[in-house]
DNA sequence: ACTTTGGATATTGCATACAATACACATCCA
DNA sequence: TGGATGTGTATTGTATGCAATATCCAAAGT
């Protein structure tokens, strides 16, 4: 009985990088990325790299052709948001009313880490940190109700709202620290136990 | 210049045998899928095969374990439903409102060829051909209208409840050709070039 | 000057060989 | 007898080499 150690492939290892370095904007949309070069980077053979690419490019991350190669997609057109921002909010809060009569402790201290890293990076004005962390709290919401499928149409909705998460924020929020306090606040909400103020104050989040 | 000739990767024609199997129930749920027979049926390497079922994978029509296999997808919780068929609705109907103002005869004359196909299956009770002709009527609505991203969406809600084409409109339905004359009325109400009674006429074939 | 065409080159697509690991089953020990 | 443990086998994970092709550039022809 070990505790869980993250025994991943290689794939899943360039994945989760890969795709953290697209989701809060280390790549800039239309970067190239070429096989060879990420197999030296990341001291391995061209096939988990060639592996990893092409699952990100399913999640709609990285866009293709044949022969030719994979860039970071490209943000899709502004008037899917009115589309995407509604479902968003849908599956969001059908998550947490799915587990939110039990909630424990242990989830609190979960949500307070990612919160800290948040609060760190708020304070150090670094945005991609901001947005990555704001993505993993909204994402362990969606994940804590225990059903993959949530997740899997969840994540393509976040990853075509992607940029909201590292621009608009830096033009609403005059100072980055309220970013974190608005997570603290709906936090506190949380431990109202009171589903549907609950749910308001993560939906208001979400837009 | 050539005609549009389907010059698909081996990968890209696996995944889309595959796919279509799965979706339209050829293959059962739990169903085991390994890459040496698979390479051996398709007469490639296992390179191609197993790409595409990585993709298939992280499509959420297959479920696979490190070092142990894929497996068919099994259906998730039914009541996911109540979560996915509005969203289904959303996309769809925001997909058809995008680009009905320019319809033209050659849409009529693609959807009727799927709607032939449909009225040939359901004539001959083939289940498997009329959820795939279903499906592919939908799905041409949503490519329609030329946001790659609202196919991206739509696609993972319609993989989570593929069994409602396949085993609900048996039930529903006494006599198949219904779901046949149900579509061809859509068409209809797609004639008269009203767009809320056209997404009304979608909308209420959604559920 | 402009277009076309040919080949060189860089990059991906596929095939194959080998490494690592999960699972089943036999074996050993208490 | 029951449980732990080791070993074999089937299957997936990774590395590497070769094939196929898109792209670029230079050279020739009009």
């Amino acid at each position: 009985m070990d505790s869980p150690i993250r025994n991943l492939s290689l794939r899943e290892q360039i994945v989760e990088h890969l795709r953290s370095d697209v989701l809060c904007g280390r790549l800039a949309e239309g970067e190239r990325l070429n096989e060879a070069d990420l197999a030296k980077r990341f001291g391995v053979s061209r096939t988990p790299i060639r592996e990893a690419l092409q699952q990100l490019t399913t999640e709609g991350l990285l866009d293709g052709q044949r022969h030719v190669g994979v860039k970071v997609a490209h943000r899709p057109l502004d008037s899917i948001r009115e589309l995407v921002v509604p479902i968003r909010r849908s599956v969001e809060t059908f998550a947490l009313r799915s587990f939110f009569s039990s909630i424990t402790e242990q989830d609190f201290v979960k949500w307070n880490a990612i919160l800290d890293k948040m609060r760190v990076a708020c304070l150090a004005d670094d945005f991609p940190t901001i947005a990555e962390q704001d993505i993993a709290f909204h994402r362990s919401i969606v994940r804590r109700a225990g059903q993959r499928d949530l997740e899997a149409i969840w994540s393509p909705i976040v990853v075509r709202i992607r940029h909201h998460f590292f621009e608009t924020q830096q033009r609403i929020y005059l100072q980055p620290i309220s970013i974190y306090d608005e997570h603290v606040r709906i936090l506190d909400v949380f431990r109202q136990g009171n589903v549907e103020l609950a749910v308001d104050a993560l939906a208001q989040n979400i837009g």
